[in-house]
DNA sequence: TATTGTTATACTCTATAACTATA
DNA sequence: TATAGTTATAGAGTATAACAATA
């Protein structure tokens, strides 16, 4: 960040390109502006990076976060029952538990009913880690979401995206 | 499929599992209802999900169609200007490009002008496999969407995942 | 025999550095 | 020197098969 003192010449400004400006005029996006699956991905995208911003004090993932909220939420539950919810594979939720794990914010603990199932539960440290996150994300990522679209939207939008993910 | 016979007597069925029925109670989602980038990706993830399925007679895949949407409204630009507009690195492009060339869907051609770069350009194959496209992405694809969302719902989905994409 | 957690593995996406040929 | 296309490579994310322990 270049400073400047106030007593300073005008300097010959150009137009100061915002974000990155290409060298080359915008192209014309047809069709792709009317298609669902393009604006919902770079939506996505968009909303996730957001999202680890806010998070960086945290160092949680999207998908870590959800994992969090869902013990808190579901206790004594096994590693099968959170992957198929989030929709994670059982292989792949594996490594993500042994990442959570060796932070200390949840424990497996072999259940005494079935002792071939793991027992996930917070820590006290995950937990207040939750509490941490989920005040993050409300201010600071989800606030602004709902400045940029106004609260009606934003519960609009909501009830939408619900809606294509459960019954289209 | 099993077939039965009409003339069959009455079989005593359960309740037949519509999708995958787990074997335990629901989980409580807690306030990952109302995360916006949970919803977002599993909205995502369905509608590409459908694109795919409605594109399995030509095999293209989200990316691979907007390559082609693009190069028809875009004529004699280059790969670093398709790539940017669409988001995608001029590394990873090379083997995308490579797939459609070697499907005869699009040609590199050196520009006359800056011989450093290609000019990308549909092939007559590539022009009608784009319009078929088009016509499936349109009658099967959106055309369930619409019907699942209402038009004017879809249409205000639109907006605001556009300004979403752009402003947040 | 079936299920839970796990390992191994592979394939796609994404990201960065560095090369070449041109400018 | 800077840029366009390219190569190589590394890291996520995602997918399937198969094994040991347990039911």
């Amino acid at each position: 960040m270049t400073v400047s003192k106030m007593s300073d010449i005008d300097q010959p400004k150009r137009v100061p390109p915002m974000e990155a400006a290409p060298e080359y005029a915008a192209l014309q996006m047809g069709e792709l502006s009317e298609l669902l699956g393009y604006s919902l991905k770079r939506a996505q995208l968009k909303v996730f990076e957001d999202f680890l911003r806010c998070m960086a004090p945290l160092q949680l993932t999207p998908a870590q976060f959800s994992v969090l909220l869902l013990l808190d939420h579901n206790p004594g539950r096994n590693q099968t029952e959170i992957a198929n919810t989030l929709g994670i594979l059982r292989p792949n939720f594996v490594a993500m538990l042994d990442a959570l794990e060796s932070r200390d914010l949840l424990t497996r603990m072999r259940s005494p009913n079935d002792r071939r199932s793991h027992v996930l539960t917070l820590t006290d440290k995950g937990g207040a880690t939750l509490t941490r996150a989920k005040k993050l994300v409300a201010t600071k990522h989800e606030a602004r979401l709902i400045e940029l679209l106004g609260p009606a939207n934003h519960v609009a939008l909501l009830g939408m995206l619900a809606i294509i993910a459960q019954d289209f």
